[in-house]
RNA sequence: CGGGCUGUGGCGCAGUUUGGUUAGCGCACUUGUCUGGGGGACAAGGGGUCGGAGGUUCAAAUCCUCUCAGCCCGACCA
């Protein structure tokens, strides 16, 4: 039992002024966390026992799903993360350290290597696979910028597990039963996700899926389908290519003065305001011109290469999609060095005439999937002030492929089943992904096969963002009193106030009632304090967020305590009911 | 890393432009009395090197220089 009294607890009156989402306001007014370092909180008695019990349910999870616990350090040496190539990737990301011997160490932001090199020292045979352990851990992130108070953090409690098989069968298998503990994981939690296909970046590997709970503070973007249950990051989705045209009939393609165009809009106008091109059936919009991007790649080895992408001419290229679609190469702008060294790109003009491997610039070009055979556009004409309209892909102009760069805008059309789509935010609670044998080849994880011979073990990861989870519980469980936890997660199941004058019959019909909630198995937060007033109990009561509230007050018989009455009040739904002080123990058992 | 804002008792803020008694207010805290179903009232208290360092001045929370920290937007990111 929590008594109030001597709990190690002061809720606060007031938001802290460094607090901007609802989690951290209210986590910290409620007493249940304190902000002790840059992206770093001290866990206090009642948010404690709420980190607890998310990571008692990650862990049950994971232990039914027949995954077993272990526990490393975080302080770990550089060599094994210097083997796979991550103490550099990594960059400023991770917290590096020297011990006195000037040693380099890190405070491990995830721990691939050292599940991989665990293994590497126990196992040798495929027999003893599939396996797949986990822990639930600190780690260390140096964010650029930590914010939301637990949202995104430093210093941060996450499950990681790591799977480990023989084939891509096995990996299969393997990922698909981390999926299934993670959907119960999360279902049983509370927690609202969408599972997103998730390009897997800079940890390498193939199949990869995050975990999202759609979150206006989230920090994710992604879309879904407002029609069937597509989502996807917005680097993952796949736009469609049109059915091709056939050329018969189509207009020539024309090369037009256009002067003093040199934006999309400024060229749209132009043609809708010219006699000779406006067209007769509507206007001309924006989608129809091709609009043609040129980038700079720049490789891992730190060569350069100019990149030219056409998208129509109403959306922009998102330097995500495009990043994504180019890695590991990073993209920079082209600058007026590269214009110039350039001479066939004219700025503001620049067209297919001039684009591809095969073309005078020799850049390499590559089209949005929409601009497909057959489809007629209006683009540059690689002169100042001229422009080519019908300019047909496949008869006027080819490029060297397809990529996946431009923007998606509400409203596009599904992937998956032609509905509209829609731009949600959200912030990641899980990321699963194959990794695959990038970390088993850097570290010589091999087992024997069934024929003797050495193979290569494959390889999956899987975080769930445990402390990440307190504050996404929090954000999307409070109302404007405060907040409101599921029962499983809650720091008790129920809040007992006592509210009458001191030296009542309250108190003592209270204490009994604690008593025997307790005995009978219900989690009690006793507001047993002297001296306080109703007032500041019901509020101190709603702020915190105890799903069952009881309250012995005025119902309490002095004379027949048989005939005493409390008032239990759900604080979710906020419905009160008043019902026999003998009644109370079975009702609140009752409640899930 | 770029742009903007902010650092004053535990929390939230005023005071800084125009330097000048003892640095102020609300909440919280202590003591007492009253009150006792929605952060109640009255009274009396305790708690501050004004983020830090250096400088200007007879005098600095206030002016100058440097520095540290926090928040927001962007870049980046499980």
């Amino acid at each position: 039992m929590l008594r109030m009294s001597t709990l190690f607890l002061r809720t606060l009156r007031d938001d802290p002024s460094d607090a901007e989402v609802p989690s951290h306001k209210l986590l910290v007014r409620a007493g249940y966390i304190r902000r002790a370092a840059p992206g770093g909180f001290t866990w206090l008695p009642l948010g404690f026992i709420v980190l607890r019990n998310v990571e008692r349910i990650v862990r049950e999870e994971m232990d039914a799903a027949g995954f077993q616990e272990v526990h490393f350090p975080a302080l770990l040496p550089k060599e094994p993360y210097e083997a796979s190539g991550r103490w550099v990737e990594y960059g400023d990301n991770v917290f590096r350290l020297q011990d006195r011997h000037g040693a380099d160490h890190l405070l491990a932001p995830t721990h691939e290597e050292m599940f991989t090199l665990l293994v590497k020292g126990m196992y040798g045979s495929y027999k003893d696979l599939p396996l797949a352990i986990y822990q639930i851990q600190t780690k260390f992130r140096d964010e650029a910028r930590p914010r939301a108070g637990l949202l995104r953090g430093r210093e941060f409690v996450m499950k990681d597990s790591y799977s480990f098989d023989v084939d891509d069968e096995g990996l299969q298998r393997s990922y698909d039963r981390h999926r299934e503990a993670y959907i119960k994981t999360f279902e049983r939690l509370g927690l609202p996700f969408v599972i997103v296909s998730a390009m897997s970046g800079a940890m390498g590997g193939s199949a990869s899926e995050e975990f999202l709970t759609p979150l206006d503070v989230g920090e994710d973007t992604f879309v879904r389908c407002i029609d069937c249950d597509f989502a996807a990051n917005t680097e993952a989705v796949e736009v469609p290519a049109p059915p091709t045209v056939a050329f018969d009939g189509l207009a020539d393609a024309v090369v037009c003065d256009t002067p003093g165009t040199p934006t999309i809009q400024t060229l749209v106008d132009f043609f809708n305001a010219s006699d000779e091109l406006r067209r007769s059936d509507r206007d001309w919009t924006a989608a129809d011109t091709l609009k043609n991007v040129v980038v700079k790649l720049r490789h891992p080895d730190g060569t350069t290469e100019p990149l030219a992408v056409g998208v129509p001419g109403d959306r922009e290229v998102d330097p995500k999609r495009l990043e994504a679609q180019v890695s590991p190469a990073e993209v920079e702008p082209f600058d007026e060095a590269d214009f110039a060294a350039n001479p066939a790109l004219v700025k503001g003009y620049i067209g297919p005439g001039v684009l591809g491997s095969e073309g005078p610039s020799g850049i390499r070009y590559l089209l949005d999937p929409r601009v497909v055979e057959g489809t007629q556009w209006i683009t540059g004409a690689d002169s100042e002030g001229k422009h080519v309209m019908n300019l047909t892909e496949g008869r006027d102009f080819t490029a060297d492929g397809v990529i996946q760069a431009a923007e998606i805008v509400a409203g596009d059309a599904c992937p998956a089943c032609g509905g509209e789509l829609e731009i949600a935010r959200g912030i990641e609670m899980g990321h699963i992904f194959q990794l695959g044998r990038k970390y088993a080849e850097a570290l010589d994880l091999k087992v024997q096969d069934e024929s003797g011979k050495q193979v290569t073990v494959t390889m999956g990861s899987y975080g769930i963002g445990v402390s990440r989870a307190v504050a996404a519980l929090a954000e999307t469980n409070h109302d404007e009193s405060g907040l409101i936890w599921p029962r499983e997660v809650a720091p008790a199941d129920v809040h007992l106030v006592i509210a009458g004058k001191e030296g009542g019959p309250q108190r003592p019909a209270a204490e009994q009632l604690a008593a025997e909630m307790e005995a009978a198995g219900v989690r009690v937060l006793f507001d047993d304090r002297e001296g306080v007033s109703p007032g500041v109990r019901f509020k101190d009561a709603e702020l915190i967020g105890v799903p069952t509230i009881v309250v012995c007050g005025r119902g309490i018989d002095a004379d027949d305590p048989t005939q005493s009455m409390v008032e239990v009040k759900d604080r979710r739904s906020g419905e009160r009911i008043d019902m026999p002080l003998t009644d109370v123990v079975g009702h609140v058992t009752g409640l899930n």
